[in-house]
DNA sequence: ACAAGTACGCACTTCGAAGTGAGTGCGCAC
DNA sequence: GTGCGCACTCACTTCGAAGTGCGTACTTGT
């Protein structure tokens, strides 16, 4: 089980989010949801590679974080859907120049 | 250790970004030697927790990233020091939105 | 004379995130 | 009636990043 949040625990603003998106597949999962919504099994198959298990328990923790929000419509059989909080939309904006400095320098992709 | 980067081997440049930022000092170092180039004994210091060994390590893959400059001056006892390449500057900015979100999101800090 | 600092390298251990494979209870298509 | 998809949970295993402790060759400080 993850400690929750220690506000004050941080050396700085880097250090807690990284502390957010630090799992394997977190930002994945996020980049995931930015379009729209989306149901577990389709969060599945877009994040390639990543297990039932993981998913769900990433799922759990961006939920705590208050970066996804879960919508449980109490159909049988489940129906769940998942998408972004303004908190998450916030944090994709701010991952988009890392991302862009990744493409520049790591993948040689021009910015054009 | 650690397989060389594979170009094109990423689904985007967030993947690659936390390749090269992924161990967990990484962004500490960085965010060290953004004010002016530092001796290793001083990013010891500096990088509370961290150990020599892994110090190294990391200063050895930023630099095969081309993230730092390793300067050897061959004195007696040794002195080297480490500075951010141009890349390194630049993924420094690119890391600044990203620090800002986890200040007010995560720290509660204020932005202003 | 002796400890401490310098910049590491090496062998060993630890520990937790992630992977694996199974089960659940229900509906629907074949 | 058999199997698949849904959205998970649970127990177990693996594996590699990070931690620990020691050694180096030399200089400076007390």
């Amino acid at each position: 089980m993850r400690e929750s949040r220690r506000p004050g625990a941080y050396s700085c603003g880097l250090d807690a989010a990284l502390d957010v998106i630090g799992g394997k597949w977190k930002v994945v999962i996020v980049w995931a949801l930015e379009e729209r919504p989306r149901r577990f099994g389709e969060l599945r198959r877009m994040v390639k590679g990543v297990s039932e298990k993981v998913l769900a328990a990433h799922l759990r923790e961006l939920e705590e974080d208050g970066i996804v929000r879960r919508e449980d419509f109490g159909e049988v059989p489940p129906r769940v859907e998942y998408s972004l909080t303004p908190m998450g939309v916030s944090l994709n904006a701010a991952l988009g120049p890392l991302g862009a400095w990744g493409d520049v320098h790591v993948r040689g992709v021009a910015p054009h």
